[in-house]
DNA sequence: TTGTAGGCGTTATCAA
DNA sequence: TTGATAACGCCTACAA
């Protein structure tokens, strides 16, 4: 963390020999050796390392771009991360976005703690993914400086693109009900993600609405991976057993389709299943699985494209509801929603 | 693109003024509503926007980290790009690692284009991933004045975390061959990834050395997806069949498998299956894979732990050869190769 | 109510 | 062979 003046004071010289030696330039500048060793060793000894700020600063106009920071959440699985920086890399390099793109860890509900938001010494503009609802409340409420725009999460105040994943659960019970099942059941993961429960509690409150019981037992929580959905899945045929099945994330039935293969129970004729998120493993079980689409890639370029509209100075905030149409697969085929 | 400078000029005030104003300061420190609306619309004209190297610099010591910057390929796949952030986020989030992390997508075989690895302006040192042969070639001849970490390939000039790919491949023909096998395929992405195609390479000459026959027809390059995997296992359905097939990308195993499922082929009785890379999905098909482990989320890790070492002072490049043990699934029973 | 000046760390230019 | 200085853009204390 030392600086070049400080290097150059140690070394009794004077800050530009440091500077040339540093970069390697000693030779064209005939610096005597004696200097040159001196100066490296100090460098050494004070733990040198350039500032990048100052650097960039010194080439301004160059190719200077705006930075913009990704911040992503903790519990963002990484399925989804994956398909995010797809839906980035492609404006990247295809769209031609100019950008510095930083990437910003943070926990749920500690956005409030990153700084860089509020007092935007870090970044241009910002991109937020996989907030809570406590997140959501410190934004309302928050005076950001910075624009932003937030990925798979509705909110006026700033601009976001993103599903009504109320609606989604409740569809899928809609579905559900329309199909003559009676029991419905749900695993979803244990996250704080505000879609998540969202869609849980459409769900939910769907069923209670159509009829469909939900047994208690048959509400379960586990981990966000396939192994998670695989122990919900075998813990829940163990008693009496739903009849129609959602996943609120995909991912967990994958390997809850896997338990249940392997139990002999007859999908879709026993079970009805219905995911969200339409990813491509959901496509790729046996039985192939009936899943609403969340278009991750499509949601996340149009992050960044706003966000650099956003910082060439449109005023406005742009928002936009995506559709989340039903792929009917083997685990709830169409036909037996319209019988 | 404007500065405080032009703001100040066009606008017939001084540099401080336009800052305070545009910084939301203009009540505290009173400025007449008739400049500030002035410097506003100015602002506003001429698309100001915060230099954030300047301001960084200005707060220069606060709390300034490292910036390292991550390369990321192209053609890397999402699947393990998400891996690969796990093991990033983990070791940023619990292990205290204080760094900015700036992303930076590329082309394979365009490294050389990134100009920050050889000007070092923009960060301080950089992880790559994904890189080609030709990227290689340029890294091996390259000057970089950036401690450079590079995951999953070897290369001694730098610090690097890496398997033996060759090996992996050799590995999986020598099963195939102690368990009595006699044709033996391949379905492979076709990308440029250097690590893919030493995988085949060790795979393809081992299954020679070995006396395993491998078609023309049984060596298949698709797209590095699960539906690739599964149109090439679809073809290959078509003549005459192999006994064993080596995916040197577990993703595209996955869709493979559905595909074999739903024709009737016994696994492993007909055909017997080893997969690389034991993402989530090769464990929750039916059959589950036989795979071998890439450690990605470890070997990410330590390549942002090392890369921070480099940056306090460390000086000797640090390197590491991770074993990939298999993990004998369904679709190769470690019996089978007993016998 | 507004302007001026200094300094953050670097590099390049010019002077010694 | 080396030192001094200006400039990159921003913020803030202080002066006017």
């Amino acid at each position: 963390m030392a600086s070049l003046k400080e290097i150059a004071q140690a070394a009794g010289v004077s800050i530009g020999t440091v500077s040339v030696v540093l970069n390697g330039r000693a030779d064209e500048l005939r610096i005597a050796k004696q200097t040159r060793d001196r100066i490296l060793v100090v460098a050494k000894e004070l733990d040198y390392h350039p500032n990048v700020a100052a650097r960039r600063l010194r080439k301004a106009g160059e190719g200077s771009r705006p930075t913009i920071a990704i911040f992503w959440a903790n519990d963002f699985p990484s399925e989804l991360l994956g398909r995010f920086f797809s839906g980035i890399q492609h404006s990247i390099l295809n769209k031609g976005m100019q950008c510095e793109m930083i990437v910003q860890p943070f926990r749920p509900s500690e956005l409030h703690l990153a700084k860089q938001l509020a007092t935007d010494d870090l970044c241009n503009g910002a991109i937020l993914t996989g907030i809570s609802d406590e997140d959501l409340r410190f934004l309302e409420e928050a005076e950001l400086k910075i624009p932003v725009v937030v990925f798979n999460r509705r909110l006026d105040k700033y601009s976001s693109f993103y599903v009504d994943d109320y609606e989604a659960g409740r569809k899928a019970a809609e579905l559900f009900a329309a199909s003559g099942r009676r029991h419905a059941g749900l695993i979803a993961p244990d996250v704080e993600s505000s879609s998540i429960l969202l869609r849980c509690k459409g769900f939910l409150e769907g069923c209670q609405s159509l009829g469909l019981q939900v047994l208690p037992e048959h509400e379960r929580y586990a981990v966000l991976n396939m192994g998670g959905g695989q122990e919900a899945a075998a813990a829940m045929l163990e008693g009496q057993r739903p009849d129609a099945l959602f996943f609120p994330n995909g991912i967990m039935a994958v390997g809850a389709v896997s338990a249940f293969q392997r139990a002999g129970v007859r999908i879709p004729e026993d079970l009805a299943i219905i995911t969200y998120g339409n990813s491509e493993h959901e496509q790729y079980t046996v039985p192939s699985l009936t899943s609403m689409i969340l278009p991750v890639e499509e949601m996340a370029s149009s992050c960044l494209e706003i966000l650099m509209d956003l910082l060439k100075g449109r005023d406005m905030n742009v928002s936009r509801l995506y559709p989340t149409p039903v792929i009917f697969r083997e685990s709830f085929p169409e036909h037996k929603y319209k019988v």
